[in-house]
DNA sequence: AAGCTTAACAACCGCCAATGA
DNA sequence: CTCATTGGCGGTTGTTAAGCT
């Protein structure tokens, strides 16, 4: 026997979300908050699972999130903590406050991780790659992996040695800095509401708020 | 212009821990 | 205590746009 699904796939809509989707679970949550995801779907309309639901507005529709590139300091960040915390994406993203773990997943699987090998450093460690263990990684890497390595090559000597040793300033300067500074930084929570406030204003005049007034009549809300 | 490849990002899947009945 | 349910997490896959040949 295997594990029970999440919900019943059967007459679901998969793949990518329709603006009219998000509209009904963005009317749906900032009129009715988020009291229970397994009801969202249902109550708001779609024909999405509610893990599905959780998902698009976590990564996607959440008025606080901050759209746009990474900037170099905050891919430092990220790689610094990385080298600390691991492959824990929502402990990473804990600590940039408008990011999502898996924004900042995908950005370290696409760029940062590459960067890394770059510079002559195993992702995963961190640690300047030894020749031996290079060769046995010789055996076993798959094509895209040889591509960065032709690149690599094409840097000089000299050149890797700065790169690598900008990376280790980097670690060592943070190190100092870091585990004082939590997300609960009173001057990042002003900047979240700010955040907030203006996507607020923005959507206001994006929906037309009326048609949801009655919302809670029509609707038998459990909850409630 | 067409076809192919690559990069970036969105979404899904399966597992696990927390919680409540 | 046990079991079912739920939310959260990390790994992986799918999709699509951009760049290249």
């Amino acid at each position: 026997m295997g594990r029970k699904p999440c919900c019943d796939k059967v007459g679901l809509k998969r793949g990518p979300w329709t603006i009219e989707e998000d509209h009904k679970l963005m009317n749906f949550i900032f009129n009715n908050g988020i009291p229970c995801w397994r009801h969202v779907p249902k109550l708001a309309g779609l024909l999405r699972c509610g893990k599905s639901c959780r998902l698009r507005w976590i990564n996607y529709l959440r008025p606080d999130l901050k759209r746009g590139c990474f900037t170099e300091s905050e891919e430092d960040e990220i790689i610094r903590l990385h080298s600390q915390l691991g492959n824990r994406w929502s402990k990473i993203a804990s600590h940039f406050p408008g990011r999502t773990d898996n924004e900042i997943k995908n950005h370290w699987n696409t760029r940062i991780r590459k960067k890394l090998k770059l510079l002559g450093l195993d992702p995963v460690t961190h640690k300047p790659v030894e020749n031996g263990e290079k060769n046995k990684q010789e055996e076993t890497k798959s094509e895209d992996v040889r591509k960065d390595d032709e690149i690599q090559t094409t840097l000089d000597g000299t050149e890797t040695d700065d790169l690598l040793n900008n990376y280790e300033i980097l670690c060592g300067s943070l190190d100092s800095s870091f585990s004082k500074e939590e997300s609960n930084n009173p001057s990042m929570a002003t900047q979240e509401e700010d955040c907030l406030k203006q996507w607020v204003d923005c959507v206001d005049s994006f929906f037309s708020w009326d048609n949801f007034i009655h919302l809670e009549e029509q609707i038998p809300f459990p909850w409630l």
